[in-house]
Parts: C-alpha cells; sequence; structure tokens
DNA sequence: CTGTTAGCGCATTCAT
DNA sequence: ATGAATGCGCTAACAG
C-alpha cells in the first residue's frame, strides 16, 4: 500500500507536492513535477487513504441518505424508496461523493452518523420533523430535506407538489362522472405527503361537489402481500364494498398500493375499471410492467434525485448559500383504470 | 464536538483509559471509572471520530457491496437488487458494519474504495471472474462471493442452486405436458447465472425428452418498459409466436422477467395461461402483487442476506478460517401461469 | 488498573 | 516552486 510519503521519497519531492498535485493544486507545481508525481501515482498503484484525509480536513466524501423506517425494515422493498435512493447513490457517484445510507426512525442513529463520520452533506427523506431541533443543532452540514412539509424557514427541500397531484387526482375522477370516491394512503397520520395529497384531492373533488367522507379514507395499507395489516385493509374495504352504496373510484398515494388495492378488489370479484376505477401516484417504470394499465399521477424521481444533489453540492461547497426550496411538478396519465361513468347530468343527481 | 481527549482532562483519567470504556474494554478498567467516563461521555454528547478510530486501527467499519451495473445504471430499479441489496444494508448496520455501496464495473472504483477506505470486508455481486487475479491481489481483506461460478478454491461463496431451479422448471414444464418450450434470459451471455438455469432446465426438460431449441433461447431482456431493447425482444417474440409451431411454455430467469413476457403476449394478444404458459424465478414478494399469479421458483433472499453477512463476519473477526461455500436452496411455487397441458400419452407424440 | 508515548496518512500552515 | 513541521482524533504498546 504506497502512501503520500513513499511517493514523495521515490519522487524526492516533498510530501506538500505529492499532496498538491494529488489534490490537483497544479498552480502551486512545476509542469515537469506534476508529470513525475502523477506517473509515480499511477506506477505504485497510489490510492489516497480517506480516513487520514477526512481527519486532516475534519470532513469526509459522505453524505448521508437518511430514510425513514422502522428497526430492522428493509425500505428498498419499496419501490418508489428503490428508485430513489439508486438514484441518489449514481448521482452522488458522479459528483465524486458517497452515500452513507441508514434506514432509521431513531435521531442516536443519525446523530452517530452525521458526527462519526464527518459527512460533507446530508439528505434525510420523510418526516423527521420532530427531530428538527436536535439536527439543526449538529455541526453546521449542509442538509436538504425532501418529502416533509417543515413550516420553518432556513431549511433547503426538495418536494414534490403532492397538492396539485391529489387535485389532479380529484378533478379527473369528477370529470369522469365519479360522485362516490375513496382514498387509500401508505400512513396517513405519521405521513406529510399522503395528508397533503389527501387536501389535494379534496380541492380537486369540491369542483365537482363531490365530498370525501371519513368512512371511505382509508388511512393504512401494507403493500406487502399477505400481512395481518393487509389482512385488516382487506377487511376494511370489504365491508366497504359489499354495500349498494359504494365507492365507484379509489385515490391510492402510490401505485404500488393501487395495485395492492387491484389485487384486493379482484379477491372480492370486482374488476378495474369495471365495477371500480383506481386512480395511483408515482408512475414508476415498475407500474407499467403491470397488467392493469393504471391511470396515475406522474412525478419524476430521478429529476427529483438530481435537484437534490445539485442543490446539496451547492451547499457544500458555498456554505454562505441562502436556503432554497424546490417542487417538483406532478402530471396526470391517462390509461386506462377508471371508468368514464357517463355524462354529468347522469350522475349529478346522486 | 468533544473528542475522547476533553474527556479525559474532564474525568482527570488518560486518554488510554477513556478509549478502553469507550470500546468496551471494561476488564481494564476499575467498574467507578467506567461509570464516571461514561456519564461524562453522556453528557458531553461524545462520538467517536471514525476516520480517526480507522487511520488507527488502519481498518474501518465498511463493508463494500459491489453490483455489476454499467456507468450511470441505477440497479436498484431491478427489484431483486433492491430487495437483496436492502436486506444486505439492513443485516450490516445490526452488526455495527456500513454498507459502501457502488454500483460498476470498473475494477478502478472497485480499487479506490476497498482500498481508499481500508474497509472491513467486502461481498461482490455477480460475475467479477475478469478481476479475479485483481481482486485477490488487494490487502488481505475478506471478501464475499455471490451470484457467481468462479471455479477457483479458496474463495467465499454464497450463491443459489440455480442449476436446481432451471430443473424443477423444465421437470414441471414436462410433468404438465409441455413439449415445445422456449427460455429467456436478463442476459445470457454475460450472467453466469442465467447459463446454469438454462443448463439446469434443459436437464430436466431431457427427462421428458423435450429439446429447447436455440431458436426459443431468447437471450437479453430489459425488464423495463418501452425501451429499444424491449421492442427488439417485442419483434423476436412476435416472430416466433406467429408461426403455427410455436412454444407452448416459457422459463424466465426472473420474475421481473416474466412479467414482461407477460405484457408483451398480452400486446399480441396471447393470454397466460391460456395460450401460452410462464414460469418465472425468485418469487419475491413484489410479484405476487400483480394480478397474473406467476409460477416460479422460490429462493430465499433475505436468507441469502443473512448468510452473506454472518460469513463475511465471521471470516473478519477471524482471519485465519478457511474459506466456506453456501448453495441457497429454492424450491417450486406453483400458481397459475402454467397450463396443464394433459396426460403424457396425448402429447407425447409430438 | 492507569498513564505516557508514538504513530496511522494526510493537509496545511509557514518558511525558503 | 518546494520543503519542514504541526496536528487532525484515536489506538496500541509499553511502562509503571
Amino acid at each position: 500500500m504506497a502512501t503520500l510519503k513513499e511517493i514523495a521519497q521515490a519522487a524526492h519531492v516533498s510530501m506538500a507536492t505529492v499532496s498538491n498535485v494529488i489534490n490537483g493544486n497544479h498552480h502551486k507545481v512545476s509542469s515537469e513535477t506534476v508529470e513525475r508525481v502523477e506517473k509515480l501515482a499511477r506506477e505504485m498503484g497510489y490510492v489516497p487513504n480517506q480516513a487520514a484525509r477526512s481527519l486532516a480536513q475534519r470532513e469526509s466524501r459522505f453524505i448521508a441518505i437518511i430514510s425513514q423506517a422502522g428497526k430492522g425494515d428493509n425500505i428498498l422493498t419499496n419501490p418508489y424508496n428503490a428508485q430513489y435512493i439508486g438514484a441518489l447513490t449514481v448521482d452522488l457517484h458522479e459528483k465524486g461523493y458517497y452515500p452513507l445510507i441508514r434506514f432509521t426512525n431513531d435521531f442516536k442513529d443519525i446523530d452517530t452518523d452525521l458526527r462519526g463520520w464527518n459527512v460533507a452533506g446530508a439528505i434525510f427523506n420523510g418526516s423527521y420533523s420532530r427531530y428538527l431541533k436536535q439536527i439543526r443543532s449538529l455541526p453546521s452540514i449542509p442538509i436538504v430535506f425532501t418529502d416533509c412539509y417543515f413550516r420553518v424557514p432556513g431549511i433547503n427541500h426538495v418536494g414534490v407538489d403532492d397538492d396539485m397531484g391529489g387535485q389532479l387526482a380529484g378533478e379527473y375522477l369528477g370529470k369522469m362522472g365519479h360522485r362516490k370516491v375513496a382514498f387509500l394512503a401508505a400512513d396517513l397520520d405519521s405521513s406529510e405527503v399522503d395528508q397533503h395529497r389527501r387536501a389535494g384531492f379534496e380541492a380537486g373533488l369540491k369542483e365537482y361537489d363531490v365530498e370525501l367522507p371519513d368512512r371511505w379514507t382509508f388511512r393504512h395499507a401494507d403493500i406487502r402481500p399477505g400481512t395481518e395489516y393487509t389482512e385488516a385493509l382487506y377487511q376494511e374495504l370489504y365491508s366497504a364494498m359489499q354495500t349498494e352504496d359504494r365507492p365507484t373510484a379509489f385515490f391510492c398515494t402510490s401505485d404500488a398500493i393501487a395495485l395492492q388495492l387491484h389485487r384486493l378488489m379482484g379477491r372480492m370479484s370486482l374488476r378495474v375499471p369495471e365495477d371500480v376505477s383506481i386512480i395511483g401516484f408515482d408512475d414508476l417504470p415498475f407500474t407499467q410492467q403491470y397488467s392493469l394499465p393504471l391511470t396515475t399521477i406522474h412525478q419524476d424521481v430521478d429529476q427529483k434525485a438530481h435537484l437534490v444533489v445539485d442543490m446539496l453540492s451547492r451547499h457544500i461547497q458555498d456554505k454562505t448559500l441562502p436556503s432554497e426550496r424546490t417542487v417538483v411538478g406532478v402530471s396526470l396519465v391517462e390509461r386506462g383504470s377508471v371508468r368514464n361513468l357517463g355524462t354529468k347530468e347522469e350522475t349529478a343527481r346522486e
């Protein structure tokens, strides 16, 4: 394992000079020396020791990616998380950073990671509002929050226009003649994202004088098959769908949930969109593999990752930059999972 | 940021003592001192500097997870990768390690990561055989290879019984009366896993005197919708299916591919299993969300991750351990995507 | 049981 | 343009 010192000796120059060559401070070194040192470094297979570098600089090339998760949860089983964290990882590598990935709800873990590794920056995914005070009292590393709704100034944030997404869904169902609609969230009580999608949905429905009743707001869905949560949801849905007065359409806060719903409806022998319409959210590539052509609200996860990494790296390079907020737009993608119930006249009386 | 030194001063003890307390070498310290130091460390919010620790120990708590990928590829869009890497991440965290995730085919990246961070160990996913010599010439860190078929002794390996999986698929299709079968791989030319699944498949078919013709061996499938590769595959499949003499069943080397195939068959108005049967591989939870009840070869990805992390951590703790090889079993999961073509008598003459 | 000392490999002054 | 010296925070070897 060649070290900087060994290269210095071999090249008959000082460590400082080698360091300058390695780190691209070429204006401080004569071009002959640069060449000689670079050649030697290549030949000796020199790789800088990142621990030593971090220690000397008091900062590492790590970016912490902190995502909401219970203990032991593999959140990458959720296709949205996989797509998003994968995109962040790719983008970070391109900029020469390393992702330090952590799935946790525990501030102690976060604290240990961020301070222990002298991370250059951090990306928080989800609702970490309860730790906000503690997070901000950390040594001043740049942070970008995503998929959350902190009401405080001075933080960097990249979000999705969840309200608009919900509204588009509501308007579309209204336009398609649906007057009895339901809402199915991943975790309405703890997810601000879900709450905003719901609020937007209600706003969209209101344009058609449609109400979203509480009894048709299903607050919690598990995307895994066969769990007790899924069974509980099935029972809830079953009792809602077994009456004459049942919803004709569902808005789900993710495609994964929409597909779960589709499956549960299948168990009740209800067909989509003939018997019940479904509209999802995300429009990830994986959804299109599914046989159901799902009408959904599109968000560009890769673009979101780009924005996050770009924002973060700019704030790392210039710590005086003012805080920023960006909202990524959404759009409706019409496929075939929502049935047109006919003209407004026919259905208006319901 | 409290340092070990500051705690030593506050506690009126030496740095060595604090170090021993922090690292759990309590037998070297009186219990009163342990308590006093621990209390102080807690109060001062002490978090060990991992860079300094790595530097002093010449080893970090990092485990490199290296996965095959082209430049810029987000391999987590593949549900198998997401499930597996997520499971590895969770298991590593539980043992106090950090995953250092890298998607690459470039040995230079790998070298930089492994040596630059003084990783404690590494997990290689996929066919890195061309770099084997270089990998083994690295400073002797424990490595576990997975999903590959190196024919060399002295390496740790956790694999899946791909041959048996293929064989089960072949036997099952034979038993169900299929005599004209096709095979669809992710990337047959570069994936040893695909090659073994195919070999096993042929062996299974042979028991029923069924041949797998070359023209029905589709070597490359992209799981993304709408790409040029997918279109090319569609054309290939189309010409194969438009003749009277067409395969009645497909074995796909992953569920993701099986679902892609299902979709492409749908475009040709061929129904599964009425017009064509499909059997997949993996049986990940996500598959069961799809409306198609896919008959498939089950592998336990979470268990595989457990085995890998366990094997690796044992070899880190005791570098003299002999190399190990483990093969995870597979099983057939019968759902409903393979049609029974009747008794052997009826079909044997074909 | 506790303290002293000497590095780990590098970046960063400040000289020259 | 280059070199010598200092220290980042910690562990480990040794001495007491």
